[in-house]
DNA sequence: ACAATACTCAAGTCCATGCTTAACTATTCC
DNA sequence: GGAATAGTTAAGCATGGACTTGAGTATTGT
């Protein structure tokens, strides 16, 4: 629990499809917190929630002026995750097949491999 | 919802701090369900529940050799999170100051600005 | 000042998901 | 063949998170 809790922060904002919504929403520029709730049929109080997460990791930044809230994209806020994602496809796209080799020749004598599931995906 | 759900299911797959952990163990190495449950605090049948979720969305691969399940990482599994993130780098990088500074510009005579919130976050 | 606007906050409901328990199947060892 | 091992499945509980409603605050227009 280092700056692991900052991925854990953008992987919760980011798995909710109403919140990658709003940031491809944002990416084509700033918006109000009404324009940003009128698209999706939803209210009010529940795209502000979902503004508060993005913006509570980073992914997003607001002002207020005046009575209205305008919120935009942070550029730098996906970077934390696509640094922890190049972490670990650089070690994964190793030593795997190669592990995978020794064990399966030193495990067992006539292999019956049976691979079923992983096909209830439409 | 075309390739969408792919990125959604990988995005609720590596949500859970859990299965997260079990995908750095597995990129040390291939680990039997047994050899994975161990270290987790944690009753194998929930582990597999884990292993399922992975494998179906494409971050690991098992093979059943005799009634030993072995996992390990699926090499290009992060693959689709990874573009899918960096498609989204580039253009926010860009036009969002711009846009924000026309608005800023065309709105308002006397700006009150007030930033408050996104700080509980110890 | 008063009303309308734009947002904010607090509860409360509801559903998805993680985890457990318990029964069950397939393999291996003796 | 029978017991132990390794995994699998199903059912149920419990929590967390998304969304709603409803009341409240600050700002702007008249």
């Amino acid at each position: 629990m280092l700056n692991y809790s900052e991925i854990d922060s953008i992987l919760r904002a980011l798995v909710e499809p109403t919140r990658r919504q709003i940031l491809e929403r944002l990416s084509r520029g700033p918006a109000t917190v009404s324009q940003l709730a009128e698209p999706f049929g939803m209210t009010f109080a529940a795209v502000l929630q979902h503004l508060q997460v993005l913006e509570a990791c980073g992914l997003i930044r607001s002002e207020k002026i005046g009575r209205v809230r305008t919120c935009r994209i942070e550029p730098g806020g996906l970077a934390p995750l696509a640094d922890w994602i190049t972490e670990r496809r650089i070690p994964a796209e190793r030593h795997l097949d190669r592990l995978g080799e020794i064990l399966a020749e030193t495990d067992q004598p006539s292999p019956k491999v049976q691979d079923q599931e992983k096909d209830e995906q439409t």
